[in-house]
DNA sequence: AGTAAATTAGACTGACCAGTCGGTTTATTT
DNA sequence: AAATAAACCGACTGGTCAGTCTAATTTACT
């Protein structure tokens, strides 16, 4: 049971840093900024992290975390794969409507990949495993008859890439166009494009 | 023609600028890296720019003009307007496979979108500029009756987000499809989409 | 209650860096 | 050929911040 104080406090320190990390990104952030925000004092944050960068790379842990178990059900449950595909859709444009904050942080993300290992490994891997899940479900829909013999690759990373451009809804207003309409249109709009014409 | 020696070295300025924010990102770089990248002192950088922030607001100027000129020539030339959105996937594919470098700069300034007013101000335009120029396009094909009617706005805009994901072969290696592929596939499966039927 | 260990506080240090400024060189004008 | 202006140089400054360190406090255990 005593180890539920350190993730306790971990927590603590992870949501402040996503607040932190959100309104002013990595390297504009400072660590008297998580501190603040956690309510904690200096020492306190680093006797759980060692360093500025240990702390973000474990926030990554905890920001996939809020997703893969949702993630992980869609695929488990025995829905038809096109319904799956719909329920994946579904779930991020509910998850950004319900808080749009947590996607601020993937152009963030994005920025750290390009400039530093750790973070790339990290990230890849993430996106290695969201973009097997989703080639799962594709390939589970081709092999019953359902879909198309399409790609599975290609359309499984088109798929993720359309999903994830819900991060230009956080970045620019004002397209003319809300976010649910857009990704309603884009899934109806890929669903069919892979779904066999029913007789 | 004395303005050239003011605009060669803020090219020159410029140039540096864009390596080093490739490599580091905006926080990390330094205005001494701009500095020893151009080969000038940093006398003659706060001459020309009295700001760090101000360089990186003119580089987008700058990273943006390289593309404005031949998108604009797309539009204007008297191609069916299929072909002119096939044009622009080809002319996007072309440009990364000859240098992938300038696109690693748009996850740094989607990062900077989301932290200064400023640079969102900036970047808002040049994309409001590129998506109304994908409108017309796709007016245009929808007026002449080469493309379904569809919606004018989300179907511009996801041509948009397609065409920027090549990004992810910047950030992320072996999705085990190549840029090209991938591109090409999506453009394929889109103007297949909105492409009426041809008797 | 006593005490060792775990945890927290926050003042401090040393490196780092944007921007400045006095001075020098190069170009232009008179 | 002065004189003036434009362009450039780089040492320096003032402030910032990641990470450290010691002392204080809280918790766990006897």
């Amino acid at each position: 049971m005593e180890q539920s104080r350190r993730d306790e406090r971990k927590e603590q320190i992870l949501n402040a840093a996503l607040m932190v990390l959100v309104e002013k990104g990595y390297e504009s952030s400072r660590v008297d900024d998580i501190v603040e925000k956690a309510g904690l004092s200096k020492g306190a944050i680093y006797w759980y992290y060692k360093s500025k960068k240990e702390i973000y790379l474990d926030l990554v842990n905890f920001w996939v975390f809020r997703y893969s178990a949702v993630l992980n059900h869609i695929v488990e449950e025995d829905a038809p794969p096109a319904q799956q595909l719909q329920d994946l859709f579904q779930y991020f444009i509910d998850q950004y409507e319900s808080d749009p904050e947590p996607f601020k942080v993937l152009a963030e993300f994005w920025s750290m990949v390009g400039k530093d290992k750790d973070f790339k490994e990290k990230l890849q891997k993430v996106y290695s495993n969201f973009q097997q899940l989703v080639e799962t479900i594709i390939e589970n829909g081709v092999n019953d008859g359902h879909f198309k013999k399409v790609d599975v690759k290609i359309t499984a990373l088109s798929i993720m890439v359309n999903i994830e451009s819900i991060i230009w809804f956080t970045l620019f207003d004002a397209h003319g166009v809300s976010a649910r309409e857009y990704i309603e249109t884009i899934k109806e709009f890929i669903l069919s494009g892979i779904i066999k014409k029913s007789s």
